[in-house]
DNA sequence: TTCCAGGAGAGAG
DNA sequence: CTCTCTCATGGA
């Protein structure tokens, strides 16, 4: 059992249940997930993490790899002050105060956001769990059992046939394609993570099954890239709906968002995307009419 | 039954 | 460049 102490401006349930990991259970206040190869158990009350996991640590490396993964290092209020800029932007960082963006494992996100298109959490969700029960390594923490993300090589060895029956569907052969790329060197994880944001992006837009939304989610739950900006439908409606007040497209909503939040843009999507499927009024009149008020003044937490 | 979900590829214009 | 159609799946 490991503590992590003084853990501020942090809420362990909107990290994990805002829809960049497909991978955490909640059981009680307690949530269960595989990270890396383990099952981790995480706790948080107050300011305390209260974190077990299934494998053997090295408390010197498990502590940092624990800041890393929750991005708990970063000044995040510094951020969510930066992109604060009405009304509406400061209720919804109010409401989800302590959101993080995680910086999760890449092969890992890469194969998540392919299995994401076109798709809904929860069957994604299931999607990822029978590929880990077919293809990974069985795990337990007490008597939690859970498996592995798959490696690239051993998905790059499955029969398509064998990933269809997961309920990849179509996403079959993008999986297995990306697989085999990293495993002939053709696509280099490393490399990946040495890049820019445009550069990294732009790299993985190469592969069939990674569009503009894909490579952007990849770049910012797992590179760090914060600058990111992935628009799914939901994105695309906030922004039409809020902000823009008509049609846009993808490039109109990029231009507009980029110039208003700023390079942050990345953690001001996330706690946009998480709100408005926290309050089903998110497009009501009264929250319509925060748009236009400027956050500065309103009282502070 | 049709529509939708953290979309992307292919083709047409 | 933009628009449209299709793709496999399951829940609403």
């Amino acid at each position: 059992m490991t503590q992590i102490q003084n853990v501020t401006d942090f809420s362990l349930k909107y990290t994990l249940e805002s829809g960049q990991s497909f991978r955490w259970e909640r059981i009680d206040n307690a949530y269960y997930g595989v990270v890396e190869g383990r099952i981790l158990k995480l706790l948080q009350e107050g300011t305390t993490l209260h974190v077990e996991s299934s494998t053997d640590e090295n408390e010197a490396d498990f502590v940092p790899f624990l800041h890393h993964y929750l991005d708990i290092v970063r000044d995040v209020p510094h951020i969510l002050i930066g992109v604060r800029n009405d009304a509406y932007m400061h209720r919804a960082t109010k409401k989800l105060w302590g959101m993080r963006i995680l910086n999760q494992e890449l092969w890992e996100t890469i194969a998540s956001f392919i299995l994401s298109q076109n798709n809904n959490v929860r069957r994604i969700r299931g999607i990822i769990r029978r590929l880990s029960e077919r293809f990974g390594e069985r795990l337990t923490l007490g008597a939690y059992v859970d498996y592995s993300f798959p490696s690239p090589d051993a998905l790059s060895r499955a029969a398509e046939s064998a990933l269809f029956a997961c309920g990849t569907g179509y996403r079959a052969s993008y999986l297995s394609d990306t697989a085999q790329a990293i495993v002939s060197g053709e696509l280099s994880l490393t490399s990946l993570q040495q890049m820019s944001y445009t550069e990294a992006k732009q790299e993985l837009m190469r592969r069939k099954g990674i569009g503009e939304k894909v490579a952007d989610c990849i770049c910012l739950f797992s590179l760090g890239h914060l600058a990111a900006l992935p628009i799914d439908v939901w994105v695309k409606r906030i922004f039409e709906t809020l902000y823009l007040r008509r049609r846009a497209t993808h490039r109109e909503i990029r231009e507009f968002a980029y110039n208003y939040f700023g390079e942050s843009v990345g953690y001001a999507q996330q706690y946009l995307f998480h709100y408005v499927h926290e309050c089903p009024n998110w497009a009501d009149a009264e929250h319509l009419s925060l748009i236009e008020m400027k956050s500065a003044g309103l009282t502070q937490f």
